[in-house]
DNA sequence: TTTTGAATCTAATCTAGATTCATAAATGTC
DNA sequence: GACATTTATGAATCTAGATTAGATTCAAAA
């Protein structure tokens, strides 16, 4: 029943076991998701992945639909977290445009390499049904937050350039991070060329010169 | 009724018809397929959308996934199509920098303003199924093959920046472009503000100062 | 040993949609 | 105004997948 990760110092929980097949089963569907994306994921995709039999799938979640809700989330929180994590290490003198590539960065590396959850979410939030999407309208919501300060303080110490709307401005960055999944292969170049180039796109285009 | 504007100073064609009819349905599948995203489009929402029950669609379509096809097909000509026009238009002289100004203006124009079937397309491209995906790919070609060239040209004019990884700068700013349809809404901002924040963001993110 | 409960399986059920088909309207043709 | 062709329908069929029901396995507790 404990769904939580409780343990932590313990030795060798005895339900670690359930545990690691949920997490496992969770897994392999980031997985899938971010690969076939949603309305090809199907639960015998996840559970083969996994290494069961569809109806076990069961025994952790209530559903097909919850057990995507809760990628979803996972992965929008794991998003925010590591973009927010990735700031607070940030000295506070940081200037607010060197704060916005380092949100940068902090995105597509999680979006790109960390996470199936991450790329999960960013591929499908324009898929999916409308009680999944209510379900993450507020993780999604603090996420958008986050920009939205990032700029506005941008914007207060004069690093933003005039006349640019700044929330189509914040949109379109989300945008270009966003679409990387959709192209993006480890295989036909390297990550760090891919972050250097979206720093400089993002710098110079929203920045005063 | 007829959701293509072809209909002008001809007198009523013979076969008109049925060719309204089946425009009719593929107008109303582009139109479900930009607003609920593929997982979730029906063919008895199409059906409805054109004024018909599902089985006549058979009529004028082997099957649902070839209507989509097709939509997706001609959404992505139709953007080609208009950025290529609205290019041709430009007078000879015209800086390479401003031709893709142009190109993201065009762009923007069709994917939000014009055409469902283009939106259909850029909100959809990464969730089709592989046969679907596999027709798509020589017209999709072509249509990144015009931004390369847009931009090949204008590196080599010495319009663009140092430093850029040419096919991550393409990529991104047609993420920029493609993710648009998800949370741009003629309700909250005008298109032209965005159209004018895209180009400010492009030409000093990808430019030369 | 026996019992129990967690974890998983196989086989059966249930359902939403897509597709087929045999016919009915509609439309045009002589 | 009867015939042929085009267009559309309602009712049946077919299928992929999700979900449920009912075993089965097995390790650990009693």
């Amino acid at each position: 029943m404990d769904t939580t990760g409780r343990n932590s110092m313990t030795k060798p929980v005895p339900e670690a076991k359930s545990a690691t097949t949920r997490d496992r089963i969770l897994g392999a569907a980031a997985q899938v998701l971010s690969l076939k994306g949603y309305a090809a994921t199907r639960l015998s995709d996840i559970a083969d992945l996994a290494g069961l039999r569809p109806p076990a799938v069961y025994y952790y979640f209530p559903s097909r639909e919850l057990l995507i809700t809760e990628v979803m989330v996972v992965g929008q929180l794991r998003l925010r977290e590591h973009v927010e994590t990735e700031l607070a290490a940030l000295p506070d003198s940081t200037p607010p445009m060197d704060r916005i590539c380092a949100a940068v960065q902090a995105h597509l590396q999680v979006a790109l390499d960390l996470s199936d959850f991450a790329t999960a979410v960013t591929r499908n939030s324009g898929q999916l049904p409308d009680e999944v999407r209510a379900r993450l309208r507020e993780e999604s919501g603090a996420y958008l937050a986050l920009w939205r300060d990032l700029l506005a303080t941008a914007k207060a110490a004069g690093a933003i350039r005039d006349g640019l709307d700044l929330r189509a401005a914040r949109m379109l960055v989300m945008g270009a991070l966003n679409w990387t999944p959709e192209w993006w292969n480890p295989r036909q170049g390297s990550l760090t060329a891919v972050i250097r180039t979206a720093q400089g796109l993002v710098r110079h285009g929203l920045g005063t010169p």
